[in-house]
DNA sequence: CTTGACTCTGTACCATAGTACGGAGTGTAT
DNA sequence: ATACACTCCGTACTATGGTACAGAGTCAAG
């Protein structure tokens, strides 16, 4: 039975970039749910791919499994109680603004780091990058 | 023998607030080196404390041990080479740039997520969690 | 209606990043 | 000089996030 827009799971893998046994890790893990099998196997509908993509992005940005679906279930439980949406993307944006803040410092110390090798005037050994999370005096 | 600024295992550990054991595992894995040992015991200077912090934080941010040793070993390693230290220093800031920019895309998504359960005019499955890494046309 | 590529389930295995623990040795305060 | 907390090393175990594989079943093209 072949549907336009309808995936095997061999096809989903390739297309998100993951391997085929990845997905069914996904799916025993519950971050991304089974869809409809027709007969014995698997058919996903294309949104899968983005699904999979996001869960991936999501890893890179330091965001574990278990985050990566608490930030997939506020899209997908379509019943959910608003008030729990509302506190929990409260939580993750200021998670993702701690984040963004702590890469801006990192970023900043490592620009001061390179600047040592193209201003030779400060040894390299006074390089700044162990400062960078270290909060001194009033921060 | 006991000298000031000198730390044993137990008290850098919980200076820095992490394990005696994830001390050890570092040094084994290379990401502290071990420091002079007086006798059988190892006595740290006091500035390990930042780099466990910095370890720790580092990891927070996405970065794996590997990459957090790649990042210390530039300060690290005084002769290392200038252009060596420019290069692997853009190169985590141009990974951190893009951190930054897809963090900001997540937030996006989530304040508008948000704003489905604040502007009840939005069906809440219409929210674009999943769009955040998608480009369309033009990104 | 067979063949071959693909999929199924289940279990085992891997790397990373720790954490725990046993049994022996050390350091120092009293 | 002995008690007691602390440290030593080595090894084993844990959780997370996959990966691999065996042996059976399925799909669809020829």
């Amino acid at each position: 039975m072949k549907m336009k827009s309808l995936l095997t799971i061999g096809k989903l893998a390739s297309a998100s970039n993951v391997n085929i046994e990845t997905v069914r890790f996904y799916e025993r893990k519950g971050i991304l749910k089974q869809p409809k099998k027709q007969g014995a196997f698997r058919y996903y509908p294309e949104e899968y791919i983005s699904r999979i993509r996001f869960v991936k992005r999501s890893q890179e940005l330091g965001f574990t499994l278990k985050e990566t679906q608490e930030l997939l279930d506020l899209k997908i439980k379509e019943q959910s109680k608003c008030s729990d949406v509302l506190s929990k993307t409260e939580e993750k944006i200021q998670e993702i603004n701690q984040k963004i803040s702590d890469l801006k410092k990192m970023k900043k110390s490592l620009k001061s780091l390179a600047n040592c090798c193209e201003d030779r005037n400060q040894p390299l050994s006074d390089c700044p990058i162990l400062e960078c999370f270290i909060d001194k005096g009033k921060n």
